[in-house]
DNA sequence: TGAGCGGATGAATTTAATTCATCCGGGCTG
DNA sequence: CAGCCCGGATGAATTAAATTCATCCGCTCA
């Protein structure tokens, strides 16, 4: 039966692009460029003969045909999405679990998981956040965010970030009476240790060249979230972390007084075992969060 | 809002492969190898991850969720078709839409429009094989083939054939051990139902005279493509229906063992709305069907 | 038991989709 | 008013997907 139908890369072109009455946004929208889109719909249009949109001066507009056409495909593609959703085993290869350390879970990948979800309605994501490295054995999980040097056998290995470290503070400290200016300063301030990076102040302050202010003073917490919250509440200056730190200096909870950063021996991994690293859920997630942008990069001095 | 959507040609050949229950068919019905069918239903599958057929040794079935995902996808690519067409422009006197059952269309009309396109090239045919009847409200069919009494009020009706019920099978079932030769062999015979047409082999037997075999027995599938597809791979026997059957007894996939045959009550009829019954290219396409042979009347008794 | 059928599979090829680089036109700004 | 963004268009190049080809496999039937 000669029943000639469009693909579906230009019906869901056509769909974006008519919500959205911008290619650019619709483009935006599907991960694809402007010009993929104004491809998809001029051949789209070549191939019904029908004009879908009005490009004028004013931008873009649907015509009558295409606001129809609109109307029918969307609710076409919406019918297919449920049906489809349907169609697939629910909790098998649509879901992922990972495994990484709660303050990476929780200061970096949960604030982006909303725009996975958006990304990928149809996989979803367990976290198990532990501060134990996570065992590939049991089979329930899929893969880990570790820190290292990308060498664990029998794993894939796909790099995700660098690490740097640097003091923060609340805004609060930078400012008043004694604000904090240079890492000369620092002396004055109460340091915030972490339990589990023992000897990180250390490491900081001799790479900064200040051999004079003696690193062990000032209150030890177990894990990075608890000195990063005392830190943001004033408390005093922890020793942040790239990707650990990013939301809280974006939104300005807590800010960076000196501008010289420490890059860290290792890297995060999305690690998971060969036999499964590429089932399809597992690499849409790491295509995804390897093409996060890396909003935290150094912009000032790396030591 | 984004959602993972099967590429069109994984959808096409799902559609027509679950139509015809047969990979090899599928491929012939879109110009394709059976390879290329093979492959876009085990992708879809993978990306599913949902079986869609049983492919044993008795050839191939849909399994529940892919006789689910079949019906939804169908009326997907059905409305998308109706919509696209109302998109294209020169739906004008040169093509014509006729709405009829799948089982029709794949066994009936399709053969057989080769040879309309030779005799007018100039013509085009859509179909829109529906199981639901056709609604000329919209414009967008221009005629139907239906089954029925020929009493439709505001449509004009032309007879096109009758309709003769009786058993077909595999010629396989007729040699061998145990070879069905009279209505009395199928005590031992599997019968294959069909779910559209309840009590159909009650009727047959009544008619044949055959009181004594339970006609309830055996598996029941929901579209006749199914129940023929069923019959020409040895599962049993299954009551055809001459328009059907017609190319399948051509070609030996089915044979008549009994040559009793019922008369249905009702025909097929070519309808159409009166106001655009008599448009040319629709009214060659009636004057051709009526001039096709009726190559599958009864040879032998009629009940 | 070996020929034939329908489907599966992997590599090669063909075809479609997407990007890249560039262009165009109009409105906005300095 | 010139220059410059901005969004879209366009054609060639690139990348990705669909399809074919050649072959294999398991089963059935002479």
């Amino acid at each position: 039966m000669y029943r000639k139908l469009p693909p579906m890369a230009a019906l869901r072109a056509f769909e974006a692009a008519a919500q959205l009455v911008s290619f650019k946004a619709a483009a935006a929208q599907l991960h694809r460029t402007p010009s993929a889109i104004s491809h998809q719909i001029r051949s789209l249009e070549d191939e019904l003969g029908t004009v879908l949109f009005h490009r004028d001066a004013h931008g873009l507009r649907l015509t009558d045909a295409g606001r129809e056409y609109y109307r029918d495909v969307h609710g076409v593609l919406e019918a297919l999405g449920e049906a489809t959703a349907r169609a697939r085993q629910g909790h098998g290869e649509d879901t992922v679990t990972i495994s990484l350390f709660p303050s990476l879970a929780v200061r970096w990948l949960i604030p982006r998981l909303q725009a996975f979800r958006e990304r990928w309605p149809d996989i979803e994501i367990e976290l198990v956040s532990s501060v134990r490295r996570a065992d590939f054995d049991g089979g329930v999980i899929d893969a880990a965010i570790r820190f290292g040097d990308g060498d664990w056998p029998g794993l894939r290995c796909d790099p995700l970030m660098i690490e740097e470290r640097f003091p923060v503070c609340s805004p609060a400290l930078t400012t008043g009476t004694r604000p904090l200016e240079t890492p000369d300063d620092l002396a004055h301030a109460i340091l915030l240790h972490n339990g589990a990076h023992p000897g990180e102040w250390d490491d900081w302050l001799a790479a900064a060249g200040i051999g004079h202010i003696a690193a062990d003073r000032g209150p030890v917490f177990d894990a990075s979230n608890e000195v990063l919250a005392a830190a943001a509440n004033g408390m005093g200056v922890a020793l942040g972390r790239t990707p650990l730190v990013e939301s809280d200096l974006a939104t300005g909870r807590l800010v960076e007084p000196f501008g010289q950063r420490l890059r860290s021996p290792g890297q995060y991994w999305l690690v998971a075992p060969e036999a499964t690293a590429d089932q399809p859920s597992l690499a849409a997630l790491r295509a995804w969060l390897q093409e996060q942008p890396v909003s935290f990069a150094s912009q000032s001095g790396l030591l």
